[in-house]
DNA sequence: GCCAACGTTGGC
DNA sequence: GCCAACGTTGGC
């Protein structure tokens, strides 16, 4: 089993989105990195943190389960959808996704200056400067030194 | 709102 | 294939 880091803008889709609907396409990523994460790797029941970005408070909010394998991401060929991609087609999709699940919502969030603060979380992408992938990979020891920050 | 970092586009 | 210009991300 593999463990990510999926961000999202609360004011877009949050947390506690995610646990009203209990699961939900991830659409909208327009980075290839972070499609072929999806579209390459991930697997159904693989775990990943939920990560509030451009947030009053920045940092992994709760958790999720991968749900679904990917399939091509319907917002791509809707004209009306902020995610319309003119390029894309549905002879030749650009973008696919997968749909996740919610598991849990942290008691509090643990904050991207907590994480930073962490010498054996410095290994994390998500850490170091510049960073500005949306989905990536995270290490078992990470995810389960994470849980216990909580 | 600012701005640094980064990815993509397009001219050449 | 290079690289400048541009648009976006995302922390602060």
């Amino acid at each position: 089993m593999a463990y990510w880091l999926m961000k999202s803008e609360p004011d877009v889709y949050s947390i506690d989105d995610l646990e009203r609907d209990g699961r939900e396409p991830w659409d909208g990523i327009r980075n290839y990195q972070a499609r072929n994460f999806m579209r390459d790797e991930m697997k159904v029941g693989d775990k990943a943190f939920f990560y509030h970005s451009n947030a009053d408070t920045v940092g992994i909010v709760g958790t999720m389960t991968i749900a679904s394998t990917p399939y091509d991401d319907p917002t791509q060929f809707d004209k009306k959808s902020k995610y319309f991609d003119a390029k894309s087609g549905k002879d030749k999709p650009r973008w696919q996704l997968v749909d996740v699940a919610f598991e849990s919502k942290f008691s509090r969030v643990v904050t991207l200056a907590e994480l930073k603060a962490n010498p054996k979380l410095a290994d994390m992408r998500l850490v170091q400067k510049g960073n500005r992938l949306s989905i990536m990979p995270v290490a078992k020891k990470e995810w389960d030194l994470i849980l216990k920050m909580v």
